[in-house]
DNA sequence: ACAAAAGTGTTGTAACTACACCCATGT
DNA sequence: ACATGGGTGTAGTTACAACACTTTTGT
């Protein structure tokens, strides 16, 4: 393909203006007791010394979607991060260095299987009760990602995502519990999980201390991906 | 603020390339029958002559959604219409004019409101079943869409900005099997829209012509915009 | 009279909610 | 012994799916 630009001596020069594109990533982690997210302190201006999303400039050579997901790499080092375009956000002054659109993903990771960011920034993990504020729109860019988490969790398994391998019914629920915002009866949780038949049993105890440790389980692969396919079969809680 | 371009004899230089960024928008329609959408026959090279979603470039002094309202109206000549953004499309290869990114939208409009578009273009409306082929990725853009609405559909009233004012149960319940693809009891759709209490009976009889005249409903703007608000109370079928 | 689509009520079943007691472990 | 959190079953209620006949109009 002929480039679309006329490189000159001030850079590339196009008939109309353009605004630059970034990726900006909400990344959800689980501890087995609330959602978090993860977040950047930036290092330049604007906004330095302010938390942030993670997140960076398009290249011309790779879609969005590979955008995000190499932000999200250098971050966490995952290489298949399960990953969802929630919004597109394009306010003319979001930006104090110029016209910058983002489109922003969530990501849903397991925080154990997070590698410290080589990225030599500094990234922390903030549960979503008490995140600070943010740099640009950011705060209002974590908020439409909940609220999407929260209509998505009907379709998509995605809380497994958020799990490590083996785990326990009551994580699943506070993690259910942590992204919807709303309480659920132990008994009624456990029975409508069992009943899909999405978990398999472990035959192990998770270990804990103070209280009867709680049996483990695993998530049934293929059931799995017939639940990511079969939207007509719905997890709802 | 400061323009983030260099202005040159070339046209607007920037120090690193940049991606165009465009609106395209999946216009759903309903004629009391089945789903359709509204497509124009391009002009001007490429793909002259082939059927495309309708849209447009953005302006540096608007808003991606701002863009997208414009080029509904223009379209349409609907000023206040129901849209969603539901993904962006960012193949490097997507457009033979050069790097082109597009945010893609869906709309619901009534097709009744519908004047001939303004723009001198060929528009017009196609059963969702019977779709020609379209140009550049648009017949991807169009299934994407078709999936977010009948997610959607579960948690927004939705199906209520494609109709008239007065329109009878079983042409909501025609919408609904046409979104959703699947077919519902009469009996049993009947009393479960009517149970949400969003259905305000007029009283009257629309005019169909060999069979029994079906009663006429409005929707109660109260309930709808609650419904709209309250994530929780969700309308399914 | 016949065709076409709309209106309507009941019943069995499955799913959900609400509820209380016992169990395994650590201190 | 006591505190903590996890495991489990049942009964009442509600929501759902399945089902057939009658009504109104046009031809």
């Amino acid at each position: 393909m002929t480039p679309d630009y006329i490189k000159t001596e001030q850079g590339y020069a196009y008939e109309y203006p353009r605004a630059a594109m970034t990726t900006d990533a909400v990344i959800f982690g689980f501890d087995g007791k609330g959602l978090q997210i993860l977040l950047v302190q930036r290092g330049v201006e604007p906004f330095k010394g302010t938390w942030a999303l993670p997140g960076g400039f398009l290249r011309m050579d790779e879609t969005i979607e590979e955008c995000a997901k190499r932000e999200l790499f250098e971050e966490t080092g995952l290489v298949q991060p399960y990953m969802e375009q929630f919004g597109i956000f394009s306010d003319v002054n979001r930006d104090p260095r110029g016209r910058i659109i983002t489109s922003a993903f969530y990501a849903l990771v397991c925080i154990a299987d997070v590698k410290g960011g080589d990225d030599a920034v500094e990234a922390k993990w903030f549960p979503v009760t008490e995140i600070p504020t943010l740099a640009f729109d950011h705060d209002r860019i974590v908020r439409v990602a909940q609220q999407k988490l929260r209509e998505d969790i009907h379709f998509r398994p995605v809380g497994f995502e958020l799990m490590t391998d083996q785990f326990t019914i009551p994580q699943l629920q506070r993690l259910y519990e942590s992204i919807l915002g709303i309480r659920f009866e132990r008994r009624n949780f456990a029975k409508k999980i069992l009943a899909t038949g999405i978990l398999d049993p472990v035959g192990k105890k998770a270990e804990v201390r103070g209280h009867r440790p709680p049996e483990l389980y695993t998530f049934n692969q293929d059931k799995y991906e017939q639940l990511k396919q079969d939207h007509s079969m719905r997890l709802e809680f």
